[in-house]
DNA sequence: CGTCCTCTTGACGGCTTTCAATAAAAGTGG
DNA sequence: CCACTTTTATTGAAAGCCGTCAAGAGGACG
């Protein structure tokens, strides 16, 4: 599935597209223990408040992250795509933060959050990406987190479109207007803070406003510059700017 | 107004609890070139999308950091106290993120990004603690999008009020049940996505359950058990757990 | 001491949820 | 591949939470 050899190990391809890694730095990511494993659609991977001593990179599919509130309800804290980083909070915290579940079949690769260790030790270069990857992790949080306090459903919902096909984009840079979301609509109300009703109605409200179209799971974004208006959308990638970044090794 | 030396220099103190730094790594952040400047309460320290090469250091006061929404509404991000770091996010992008102010009269430090450079290249344990803060910063952002996404009103109140006097506890640990909340009921609701009218509202109803009291901008939580229940919160420092970290140089 | 900002309260309206029922799709066992 | 079960999508009606509008009171600030 690749061709550098690194893609999808630890780092976000996308920060890669602004470094060109050492070898010396290939071979370090490259010697890292990566345990594969495989997980079925709708299996969950690992509980929200369990020993969470390992980080995942996702090599193949999709999942997502949620926590349970008190009242039974959940928030989608975050939709994972094959290539992303999951569970570097592990870094920081010895319980898992979130629960983890395939949401199409999915393999991931797992190391133990101890290798990280030499990692930073080693490579200062690579320790400064995962840092600025951490960042631009917060920078989407933020933008979400604007989403939910200040903008009504549709644009929600036009916002998750929006995230899902450009992110999608960067994985299978192929993808035109036309994706498969593999997700119920109980899902995506559960990722934007509504009920599966509202996003229901919402999604066929920018249907009937000629903004998507929609066959099965297949979404088609018809008018994305209206799309990214109504939104409120910023592309985050285009801003990256790590040009401070030590030297590689 | 500290005693180790490095205190709110580039780390939130809180980390500095779980690792002693060395004389190496102290000696490194003193070394960085920091510029100390003033605001008067309600000034604006930095504008979004202007360039942002500056790393901040909120020395002494409050402020917070929002974003506008093309409708003119805005979300206020993240409230930031004595000790924060402010606008890491400049280390992955050029242009600012947030718009700053200043809620007090605020003293701040600031360095340019490009010193992060020696700092990841000789000191990984450093590096890595501004990784693990960044994480946990990753798990407040996760609290509150859970917090916007699936509570009602009166519980993110409840969640602002808690977040707010744990925070201060560990500025100012003399902080018991009562403090000082330097925001305006509309800055509130544009922290948790409501209008000043609500908020209002909101405010006055935990007021009568018996929940809080309230005498100009002091607030004092009358039941703090009862709010970490209908806040859902959850005390993420108290799960910290970075035993992963490289040796301090 | 006047002006502006903030807090407070009431009435009303709208967006979203809840409840309910049906259709459509997907998954299961034979 | 079919019959059956379960999940998901869709739609309508009603209720509720929160926003909007408006007005007055209280404070902060110059």
């Amino acid at each position: 599935m690749d061709g550098n050899g690194v893609r999808g190990t630890v780092f976000d391809e996308r920060l890669q597209r602004f470094v060109a890694l050492t070898e010396g730095e290939t071979t370090a990511l490259a010697a890292m223990d990566m345990q594969l494993r495989r997980f079925r659609r709708g299996a969950l991977i690992r509980r929200e408040h369990e020993t969470a001593p390992h980080i995942f990179i996702l090599r193949q599919g999709w999942a997502y992250g949620f926590t349970l509130l008190s009242d039974g309800s959940r928030q989608i804290l975050k939709l994972y795509m094959t290539g992303d980083t999951i569970g570097m909070a592990g870094a920081g915290f010895a319980l898992a933060t979130e629960t983890l579940v395939a949401l199409t079949d999915v393999v991931v690769a797992m190391f133990d959050r101890a290798a990280l260790r030499p990692l930073f030790e080693a490579h200062p270069r690579l320790a400064a990406l995962l840092f600025v990857q951490g960042e631009v992790e917060k920078g989407m949080l933020t933008d979400r987190l604007a989403s939910l306090g200040r903008q009504p459903a549709r644009s929600r919902v036009a916002a998750l479109l929006l995230d899902v096909a450009i992110r999608l984009r960067t994985v299978e840079p192929w993808t035109g207007a036309t994706f498969t979301l593999p997700m119920t609509q109980e899902e995506i109300g559960d990722m934007i803070g509504l009920t599966a009703v509202h996003v229901n109605r919402m999604m066929r409200v920018l249907e009937s406003d000629g903004l998507i179209a929609r066959t099965g799971h297949k979404v088609t974004l018809l008018d994305e510059a209206r799309l990214i208006v109504i939104a409120n959308h910023v592309d985050r990638w285009a801003r990256l700017d790590i040009g401070w970044l030590p030297e590689g090794r």
